[in-house]
DNA sequence: CGACTGCTTGATGTTGCTCAACGTGCGTGG
DNA sequence: CCACGCACGTTGAGCAACATCAAGCAGTCG
């Protein structure tokens, strides 16, 4: 496992911050770092999950191969832990995660994790706090998708790149029509018609991936009205 | 608050089960419990969160007042915690909880709950673990949901009922048509179509709110189908 | 240059929602 | 006690939203 330097990292998660000198040293030495590029394969589902990984920068998509078609989950923007759920919740990992950009990820052995959480209750409730927010965000996930019709998910997705992303009303989207798709849930065609409608009608000024929101009022009320 | 017997009580969470003799002495200080009648509401969506919320027997359906309409986000059974995110995550309640047959609970005061996490690493772990599993199973709800048509969903929702509540072929629906579109994400018009459809075919018995599987088989294969 | 991938667009069929009507059981108030 | 409103359940008809199928286009790579 390559020696890493976690004593100086900057980019440390909440809960790595609440560790002290002593266990910080005990990181250092079951730590891995890796560096993605953009489609790179950093987990796989229905392989064994032996590490708890933390995406130190860069942008992640988790994804599950469905019984039907493949169903990407979320986003997941640095700084963050991925699969805990999936590392203690079960031996195998329920879906894949893939780079969508440059990334570096540290493994990080998951024995070494449990100690953590059974010593330094600081970091237990840190990791506590990060799933419970996750949580909350599923939900509202499953909420706005279930009820929401194609048009107001694509208008969803593309805020929630403004917004959460990349704080900006311009961007490179980070995904294919195909993923986008596979986001909100609709078939490549709907997306596409649905994106093409936006550009007509002067809400989104769209060159291939590059998309400048003109009229956010409007795509705001898309979204919320469904 | 009312006094309780915590120390005795055989219906403790996996998590409390981890709790030392004195920890429980402060578990029965700051606790308390309450029951519940089919359709007693638990908590309100918007409101102040400030207890944890463990269920001791019963049955409880969690569910969303959404933009548009009503969604069950799902059915909890007993031994649970309920809402241990929103506590965490956000002081006020994200979703609502109504008990669907006798129930009973038990308000746990949250600064207790969390000086136990602090406090006993086997505590936290097992509530880690607790949100883990449930973070797992949102993932194939939504999945779930998204991917599949009516029929299969309506399929999906009677054999969880079947398998996963009542360990049975035969049982009372504890939901009217109404909820169990809304924990569909359908209209009560198609549920009821759906049924019908079910019965007609031999694949369910239904005398109003009682169930009996007649096709396994086949019901599975079309849950599976979608 | 051909094969391939990602994207777009149009035509067609299906699904499931909406609306509307009607039956039933239950509780409330006159 | 009956009349009434109200929630729940069922059924049918029409329509809008989407998926599917099919074809074509631009860019890229071998």
């Amino acid at each position: 496992m390559e020696r890493t330097i976690c004593k100086f990292c900057n980019l440390k998660s909440a809960a790595a911050q609440k560790l002290n000198e002593e266990e910080i040293c005990v990181l250092e030495n079951n730590c891995a770092e890796a560096r993605f590029n953009a489609g790179g394969n950093i987990i796989k589902q229905d392989a064994l999950s032996t590490n708890i990984i933390y995406v130190k920068s860069g942008l992640v998509k988790i994804h599950i191969k469905g019984p039907i078609k493949e169903r990407i989950i979320k986003i997941v923007k640095a700084p963050a832990y991925l699969c805990l759920p999936s590392t203690f919740g079960d031996k195998i990992n329920h879906f894949s995660a893939t780079a969508l950009e440059e990334t570096i990820v540290c493994f990080i052995d998951v024995t070494v994790f449990k100690k953590f959480i059974y010593d330094n209750g600081d970091f237990a409730f840190q990791i506590i706090l990060d799933l419970s927010k996750g949580e909350l965000q599923n939900f509202h996930n499953c909420l706005n998708n279930a009820q929401k019709q194609n048009i107001g998910r694509i208008a969803d997705a593309i805020l929630f790149f403004a917004n959460e992303i990349y704080s900006s009303n311009t961007f490179i989207l980070p995904v294919s029509r195909q993923d986008l798709a596979d986001l909100t849930g609709i078939t490549r065609e709907s997306a596409s018609r649905i994106l093409t409608d936006f550009h007509n009608e002067k809400i989104l000024e769209i060159n291939s991936r590059k998309i400048t929101i003109l009229n956010d009022k409007l795509l705001l009320q898309i979204s919320e009205k469904g």
